[in-house]
DNA sequence: GCTTGAAATTTTAGGCTTGAAATAAATACG
DNA sequence: CGTATTTATTTCAAGCCTAAAATTTCAAGC
């Protein structure tokens, strides 16, 4: 049929409006969590990160489980360990049996600081989703798990 | 109901998850899009976008309407066109009648540059987006309604 | 014509991010 | 053992981004 191709033609058009429509959703939510954690906390999100997936793991994580977790170069943990250590929220300890690694992990005071941001985290979120029931919630979802999946494969693909 | 306030602190985790999860995903195709705009074309994201919004606009538009546009810092678009006039592919232009003005436009081979850039876009988004059918795209298109919706609300709240 | 305040833009200081180069330590192997 | 490769991390150069300060020009009112 000669209507196929125009439909898939439109149907292109439709995804990218759509993303664009996400990314835009996305950007702003996001600008706002910035905006509240710098004028509310006076933090950053790339600290909030790191200091959430510290949070997961009470024993601590290497630099570069760190860094693979949260997706990010190398060079970025360090230079955000560094300023969160130095802020004493972030303690890096030495591994034994080997020299080359260390673990960073939450101090008492970056614990408690975390769990305080975490509940306001949850919060803003809350608020910026309202009107999202859990019927929608998981149509969503399921739908990002497609994203994701493709993403996962591709990452295994690339690592060849 | 005792059951109230139980079935709401759920709903606000399952929100939380979900905001990760959307966060993840469109991080994960911004992450691709950067990758192919730097591998198959030597450029980035934020240049196309600046090329993007001028192409909309071929008489050109002023600094400031570029950074209201694209929701980033005056200083931000200044350091952008600049780069983009060194490469022959923006043009400043003197507003008659304002010499504080200067509007930034798309030379022909910026133009040309664009359009092909575009086109791969397009075709990546698609991709990325494949599975994703009319109706997924309508429900969820209609769902981030709310969410801008929101967003232009504070700005204007903001804007007092 | 002056002065004052607003507007358009650039500059600046500081933080985030990356990919690639540099270090240093561990491991493999001949 | 000694050399080579791999692994963990940091350093570096370059680009992106912001908020705030500085510059230049415009516009209004006296």
């Amino acid at each position: 049929m000669a209507e196929t191709a125009a439909k898939q033609e439109a149907l292109s058009k439709t995804r990218l409006r759509l993303w664009l429509k996400l990314l835009k959703s996305v950007n702003g939510i996001e600008a706002e969590i910035r905006r509240n954690l710098r004028d509310q906390h006076g933090t950053t999100l790339p600290r909030f990160d790191v200091m959430s997936a510290l949070a997961r793991f009470p024993d601590g994580l290497k630099m570069s489980e760190l860094s693979t977790f949260l997706k990010v170069s190398n060079g970025n943990v360090t230079g955000i360990v560094d300023k969160l250590t130095e802020d004493g929220l972030v303690l890096r300890v030495a591994v034994p049996g080997d020299r080359r690694a260390q673990v960073a992990r939450l101090t008492p005071k970056g614990k408690a600081a975390f769990e305080e941001l975490a509940a306001n985290h949850e919060t803003w979120i809350d608020e910026l989703l309202e009107g999202w029931a859990a019927e929608d919630i998981a149509a969503l979802s399921s739908r990002l798990d497609l994203v994701l999946k493709r993403q996962s494969q591709e990452e295994s693909g690339n690592a060849k």
